[in-house]
DNA sequence: TTGTATGCGTTATCAA
DNA sequence: TTGATAACGCATACAA
């Protein structure tokens, strides 16, 4: 069965197709009766316009394209759900696509939505993603693109993040206040700015509270492996940091790898060894013990990052000139019992 | 900027534009000297065709729409993981929407994709839908849908899903064989298929092991919030059920907040009671104790259903008949130590 | 080997 | 008030 096309309403009728369209978009020019007439027909045989004859004449897919670095990941899977009901309320559609943390393929998924004719694009980059060529080049067709969560700061484009220095910054602040002393972190890779940031925050949170800096306490997790990192280099510092009092992890799937091999080897949480995470996944409420975690609004990342896309989009076609938004949510503390 | 066509290419080497297409797709009838010229300016130019006007002329968007009853939640994200895999591999991309459990609203989503041209649906049902005159209208209209997960058996399309009541069985049958006796089970609502096929797999175990069935064991968990339904069911049957020994949980989610009730309680697991969950979320390989549970191929199942559509398209457009497939993914136990 | 004409479905422009 | 025409970008049948 084929689909109904103004064609078809307009031969019913004997008027043009011309006259069908108005009549269909409520054009002042029609009489009353063809109106009804179109309207009725247009009802009786549900009639529905074709989006693809329309996104070629006004040149706008209504669609937007995400790339994310992975699909199965509480917090981007939070993202992608705020991301979805903006866009939905604003009448777009969402592809989604994964950069599997591999730059390459990252820039190929970008050539992709181009090739669709997205109207804007959502990115959180890839771990290995460190020159931005590939979103200048976009950038430079009037395709708008807004960075959310993994960012870099100079691409010129919106972006929406948190401030992932000053919640680290918090998190080892809360342990130090505490009475840790002897605090380790699992940073994750070195060169995606917010592992570089949540390590700042770390360090300065120590130096601030007159707590020297150990290089030796910084395990790097970047083996794209969350848990069992976290698991492995909670083995090697045992062996190595004995009198360590507490661990910052920068996931929360790293931290339940510390758990997991705390648990095994009989440290006691938090009285021998407190472990904080990063992200507040729906599993920290339930392992044992709860951990303490950092609140990272995701829907509201994702939702946020939309309306200013769209808005770009917008002003785009209405040629009104905008500035790009730079917009930080915040952080907060959830203390469980692994602190 | 805007994007280079064949006209600015035809024009550019003073051909004809119908002459650029043909160089570009490689037909025969087109001089070695005039197609290495249209490559090079193509190439040189960095010429994208126009998806959105192919996809006009052809009929064919290649998008495939997909609708889940939520986003965040394990198992749908591995399906789409899979969806998303598989599609890319053939060229298509998906556009994701969810019904949040709620029929009217996977109509709606439904007419959106319709509406959006999209050359395919796969789709796993909401809860609440019971009839499915909304599938079939679209099935009418040579849309091709096939069922995954949470399927209904009326509709005549092509399923991927698993088979629930065996997979209940084999869970039970484990509890049995353990030496658990007083079994409960926590079950999920009333209508949708794996629902009631995982009850029936429960019932089936006791019967066929010599257990009565007992109604009084069957708790109902339909209040969508999968751990507090458990958490709260599990208080209740605390205190009318103190002497059972084992529950079998419609979902990991469920069982997770089951644990947590004991856990609070001091009732020790396994040794007062057992837990068994369903679909082998993540979080069951790091709680306390660790569930036993079901393991479900949520990647295989997208990735499954993913090329049977495809399939589906491609016949329908080359006219080639075909028939509905029914794929039924195995399941398969795996045990730690909550049981 | 190349190009003209036509159409995909819709809408803006302009003439009737 | 209505409709013929053109255009969006591409691809095909057919003519040259």
């Amino acid at each position: 069965m084929k689909p109904i096309t103004l064609k078809d309403i307009a031969l019913e009728l004997n008027i043009s197709v011309t006259t069908a369209s108005k009549a269909l978009k409520g054009y002042s020019d029609v009489s009353d009766s063809t109106r009804l007439a179109v309207l009725n027909l247009a009802k009786k045989l549900n009639y529905s316009p074709n989006s693809v004859a329309i996104n070629l004449r006004t040149k706008q897919t209504k669609t937007i394209g995400v790339i994310i670095p992975t699909i199965v990941h509480q917090f981007f899977s939070k993202v992608i759900d705020g991301i979805i009901e903006e866009a939905e309320k604003q009448g777009y559609f969402v592809i989604t696509l994964q950069s599997n943390e591999d730059f390459e393929f990252e820039k190929k998924q970008l050539q992709l939505l181009m090739q669709k004719r997205v109207d804007g694009i959502l990115i959180s980059l890839s771990n290995q993603t460190q020159q931005c060529e590939h979103l200048n080049e976009i950038l430079q067709k009037d395709v708008p693109i807004v960075l959310f969560d993994k960012i870099n700061k100079l691409v010129n484009c919106s972006k929406v993040y948190i401030d992932d220095q000053k919640a680290a910054y918090d998190a080892v602040t809360y342990l130090i206040e505490k009475g840790y002393r002897r605090i380790a972190h699992f940073r994750g890779s070195l060169t995606p700015q917010n592992s570089i940031d949540r390590f700042l925050g770390y360090r300065k949170a120590l130096t601030e509270h007159g707590i020297d800096f150990d290089p030796s306490l910084v395990y790097l997790c970047d083996n794209n492996d969350d848990f069992n990192d976290g698991y492995t280099n909670a083995q090697k510092l045992l062996k190595e940091q004995p009198n360590v009092d507490a661990i910052f992890a920068i996931t929360d799937l790293i931290a339940v790898g510390i758990l997991k091999c705390f648990n095994e080897n009989g440290i006691k949480i938090p009285e021998d060894i407190a472990v904080f995470g990063f992200s507040d996944w729906f599993m920290s409420s339930v392992v044992s013990p709860t951990l303490s975690s950092v609140i990272q609004p995701g829907f509201e990342m994702g939702r946020k990052a939309t309306e200013i896309l769209i808005d770009e989009i917008k002003n785009l076609n209405n040629k009104t000139s905008y500035s790009f938004q730079n917009v930080i949510l915040p952080t907060s503390l959830v203390i469980r019992n692994s602190t």
